[in-house]
DNA sequence: TTGAGATATCGAGAAAAACCGATATATCTT
DNA sequence: AAGATATATCGGTTTTTCTCGATATCTCAA
């Protein structure tokens, strides 16, 4: 766990907007709805949400996911992300303990 | 508590370096002895530390405090740093459960 | 196998952050 | 009042981040 690299993944207003979102993929993306939602959120769904070109969020779910914040599945054209609660767990314990 | 700032504050490896100094002053600023470590760290001590130059030094400390991650006390001609734990408490409370 | 849709990558301009040296301000000492 | 010491602020250069449009890649469907 590169701590540097998470706080500096979350130094954004608009990723910290999409984590938040991640919590509550059924409210705030009801268009992934018929997809499912085991998988996470696909690309598409936040970037319509975000009023971000698509290649920004594409970037930042890149970002986010290389600071372990987030976790991605590809299934045929779709990558889904979703959060990866174990490492913002591991992030309050280290800000809890160690930094 | 503004989180994108303190994340923004976060971001960085020497400031992440100096707050970490300030987990232990008597060990890392043995110089700071004979004035005390009652009110924190004085400017100088961590100018010194850090192979940064004085005006770095200041300014980084003014936004480690913008953030609300160490406070400050003015004594004579000498400024005093030292952590602010509830910061650090209510961020890693923060990060288990709102973010 | 061709086209359409979803996502990733690339190149670029604008904005912000990282520093620095010089200088200002504030305090202490004499 | 004048120097010395500690810290803060200012102006500038370099590096990084933000964000975009264009394009490439990958997968599905016809």
């Amino acid at each position: 766990m590169d701590q540097l690299e998470i706080f500096k993944a979350l130094s954004n207003k608009a990723r910290l907007q999409i984590l938040n979102w991640l919590k509550e993929p059924e409210v705030n993306f009801p268009g992934q709805a018929e997809y499912g939602f085991e998988n996470g959120v696909c690309v598409g769904q936040i970037h319509a949400k975000s009023g971000l070109t698509q290649s920004t969020v594409s970037e930042y779910l890149t970002s986010l996911q290389r600071a372990g914040l987030v976790t991605s599945v590809r299934t045929g054209q779709w990558t889904y992300y979703r959060r990866n609660e174990e490492t913002f767990a591991a992030l309050s314990k280290l800000i809890e303990t160690e930094i």
